[in-house]
RNA sequence: CGGGGCGUAGCGCAGUCCGGUAGCGCGCUUGGUUUGGGACCAAGAUGUCGCAGGUUCAAAUCCUGCCGCCCCGACCA
């Protein structure tokens, strides 16, 4: 296309509410422009990135067996009563009614739609399994919608939803998608990891989290320097103490202190002159109305999923002062587990800990040198904290790493909890009816885009991977008013149009420095420079915009070259 | 929902404290000189100062209410 003609307007300016680079480059390269808030316009440019990544995703997913169909945005609340969720889902959900009054909700995920479509016309195993999947607008009321697409409220989405007669199928469809979203990633161009997310009540290792390394990822994620282990920080498992680590210390008498007004790990850890690591946290959970304590070193975070998963409790939250009050007898800052009257849950981690700190259960007050077994019992003992950059991998006891990752992929199994609900059944072998096992596949299109930009990018613009570069190569004409170079600028735009490459010919009359600062803006891989001085040699200029190198090539040959280059990273990638 | 900030030309901002002709840079239009990394000169165009009400001879500026946007936090099958 002729740059001339494009709808191309691209800023100099970083835009100044725009906090993370992609969400700048976006808006600077003419991306996207935003409507209101967590809603956004793609422009040209940003839309041909968009549909490189939903073919990416089609191709992939058909190659793994999956039907590509177009579900309603809009879905009546009567569905979203049947699966439960009209009263679980939350203020994401945005509600509304129609001008007969009746309740609507705009769709933020399909599993209602799609589990309502296949029970009327799937009856038989024999149409098992089934994997629908659709590329389609979704909407959630986020809480705080930020980072531009990263996370807004209307967005590009690729959903899909297995169906199938028994759990061996159900795995392998898990898997197929697994092997699916790995090639699309991959094809993408980013550096990527999955990663094991929790599974809430389905257990095992079903769902997993396809994260996008970056620094201005919203998810932290942990990972073994080791093996492949990868997990979510909700997920990150961390192993129980090996045998005989247990720190001997001669169990020193047990003491109260007076700490008026002292609460925080912080506070008595001055107070007391101990270090955080010697201190027991004492936390009152709520879990499903009854009270529960948890043990936790001072320097330690809960993890509030795995007490919630430890407990099987559907309903988990901090207790509040009057629970606190009841299961201590004391306000809330002086927990501990000495003389406590509820069940007591403590992490692995205070197996180690002797002559340790902890709450007296008494206002004003605290333990020291408390030991375990001598002052107080423990119900049992589990992994419930939060894992640290350090901890032991729970493959290979090798250490874990932290790092920043962006969402851009989630894979689910299911399990029978809509098609139960929905009464999605079908009839088996015997003709007996049974209940079809469902898994949820979920591609976040806009930000992988994002994604792809904040790994890629440097101080002049984007770098576009050859497989997702609105235009792969971009002929600059240093100066239109130079017959000669004109000429030969439009005859290797013919050349590479008629290769059929994707190609910009920048036709504008600017002064050249205008035209590079835009080329590597709008990451274009490819740029061929016509200017006087090297044609007058029979040459052009070829620039490779992710390392900036450039190469002298002649006209006759350059239409060859920049296809050779662009159909080789186009397939090495895929 | 709590805390903070902002709303003035297409974009980025000054002007608001202390009321009195609405400004600057970039961009845009026209003409000329330029032409390999965001050129220069000259002449121009562009505003319900977020909205509504109030105070005043006079409001971008003071007062009240509302709306929108951003940031931090809380929340997040």
């Amino acid at each position: 296309m002729r740059y001339s003609e494009m709808h191309l307007p691209t800023g100099r300016e970083i835009p100044s509410d725009a906090e993370v680079v992609s969400n700048q480059l976006m808006i600077r390269a003419g991306m996207i422009r935003k409507l209101t808030s967590g809603i956004y316009s793609y422009l040209p440019l940003g839309y041909r990135v968009i549909r490189k990544v939903e073919q990416i995703i089609r191709e992939e997913m058909n190659r793994a067996g999956a039907q590509e169909v177009h579900m309603p945005m809009v879905q009546p609340a009567e569905l979203w009563q049947e699966s439960g969720r009209w009263t679980h889902y939350g203020k994401e959900l945005l509600r509304f009614r129609d001008r007969n009054d009746r309740e609507y909700c705009l769709g933020p995920t399909h599993e209602e739609v799609i589990t309502d479509l296949v029970r009327h016309d799937i009856k038989t195993y024999r149409q098992l399994p089934c994997n629908l999947y659709q590329i389609q607008t979704k909407f959630r009321d986020e809480v705080r919608p930020r980072f531009g697409v990263m996370r807004c409220r209307e967005f590009g989405m690729k959903d899909a939803y297995s169906f199938d007669a028994d759990e061996a199928g159900a795995e392998k469809s898990y898997e197929k998608m697994f092997d699916a979203y790995n090639r699309i990633f991959r094809r993408c161009g980013l550096n990527f990891r999955p990663v094991e997310a929790d599974s809430g009540s389905i257990g095992g290792s079903f769902s997993h989290e396809f994260m996008v390394m970056a620094e201005s990822g919203e998810d932290s994620v942990v990972f073994c320097e080791k093996c492949d282990y990868a997990a979510n920080m909700e997920k990150a498992e961390i192993p129980a103490p090996q045998e005989g680590a247990t720190e001997q210390k001669e169990a020193l008498p047990m003491q109260s202190v007076e700490t008026p007004g002292v609460r925080t790990i912080e506070e008595v850890s001055t107070f007391m002159e101990v270090g955080p690591e010697q201190i027991v946290k004492t936390l009152i959970f709520n879990a499903d109305g009854k009270p529960v304590a948890v043990l936790i070193r001072g320097d330690h975070e809960v993890n509030e999923i795995k007490v919630k998963n430890y407990l099987g409790a559907t309903q988990l939250e901090l207790a509040d002062d009057d629970m606190i009050f009841a299961a201590t007898g004391a306000p809330r800052g002086f927990a501990g587990a000495v003389g406590i009257k509820v069940r007591v849950i403590a992490d692995y981690c205070v197996m180690n800990l002797a002559n340790l700190v902890t709450g007296a259960n008494r206002d004003g007050y605290h333990l020291k040198n408390v030991n375990i077994g001598r002052d107080f019992n423990v119900a049992s003992w589990a992994d419930l904290r939060v894992a640290q950059q350090g901890d032991p991998c729970p493959r290979c006891r090798g250490r874990v790493r932290v790092a920043r990752g962006i969402e851009v992929g989630h894979v689910f199994k299911l399990g029978t909890k809509y098609s139960q609900a929905m009464k999605a059944a079908y009839l088996d072998k015997d003709g007996k009816e049974k209940i079809m096992i469902m898994g949820c596949y979920g591609i976040g299109v806009g930000r992988t885009v994002a994604a792809c930009i904040e790994q890629h990018h440097d101080r002049d613009g984007i770098i576009w991977p050859m497989t997702l570069a609105p235009y792969t190569v971009i002929v600059t004409p240093v100066n239109i008013n130079e017959a000669d170079v004109m000429k030969a600028s439009e005859d290797i735009y013919a050349g590479l149009l008629a290769a059929g490459a994707e190609v910009i010919l920048d036709d504008r009359d600017e002064r050249a420095g205008v035209k590079f600062k835009d080329a590597d803006l709008i990451g274009i891989p490819l740029r061929i420079v016509v200017g006087a001085r090297n044609l007058a040699q029979g040459k052009v200029e070829l620039k490779i915009r992710k390392t900036g190198e450039s190469r002298l090539i002649a006209a006759d040959d350059i239409v060859a070259r920049a296809v050779e280059i662009i159909s080789s990273e186009t397939q090495e990638t895929g």
